[in-house]
DNA sequence: CCCTGATTCGC
DNA sequence: GCGAATCAGG
């Protein structure tokens, strides 16, 4: 497999929406998680935040025996002759105020004790819930008995009827939660910062 | 042990 | 340019 401008393409898209590398790979297939991740860095985009140009922790740490100097210059200058086709986000975007936000209502405000961490009072940014709603439909839906220490302990529907379980998908490192379900259950103060302006 | 990304270096 | 091996860490 060679990295054809499509595929690049899907790379550039799937490392912009957050999809780990071991995921890219995965769905462009022929290729492994550490091709992508070397891919992204010689596209020049490896940190996803992009703050002053240092790459982070890694990059931080010298443990090389002998690298005198690690000079980077990644001054991509690629004009493309496309001005509008940009957006290509057919994600179906839920609206804060839309329908299918019914779902995660139900979901981020279980009934029991054993809670998650009560979004209480505040509100989610709209993209994590809209994430919350994709993946309530791809969760495992495991019972308390089957969750394990990588499983998503996120409980979803009500304890009190049959319709509860818990998500089940892969955490994310540490967390106890999925990726979707980390990104509405630990909400960066700046990020729920007012909406709609 | 599962996973994550980062870096190195032979090809 | 490519990516396996390796590293560093959650």
């Amino acid at each position: 497999m060679s990295w054809t401008d499509e595929r690049v393409e899907t790379l550039k898209r799937m490392w912009g929406e957050g999809q780990s590398a071991s995921q890219i790979a995965k769905e462009l297939g022929g290729v492994t998680r550490n091709a992508v991740i070397g891919k992204v860095h010689r596209l020049g985009l490896s940190n996803r935040a992009g703050s002053g140009g240092n790459a982070g922790k890694a990059a931080a740490k010298e443990k090389a025996p002998s690298k005198p100097a690690t000079p980077k210059a990644p001054p991509k200058a690629k004009t493309k002759a496309a001005p509008a086709s940009k957006p290509a986000k057919e994600e179906p975007e839920l609206d804060e105020n839309g329908i299918p936000i019914s779902a995660a209502r139900r979901a981020i405000i279980p009934a029991g004790q054993p809670l998650p961490p009560q979004p209480s009072a505040n509100e989610i940014s709209p993209e994590a819930l809209a994430k919350v709603n994709e993946v309530e439909k791809t969760a495992k839906k495991l019972s308390l008995m089957e969750l394990t220490e990588k499983t998503c302990k996120w409980p979803v529907g009500d304890p009190a009827t049959d319709d509860f379980w818990f998500c089940g998908l892969p955490v994310q490192a540490g967390k106890p939660y999925c990726e979707a379900h980390v990104g509405v259950a630990f909400q960066p103060m700046s990020a729920r910062r007012d909406r709609r302006r």
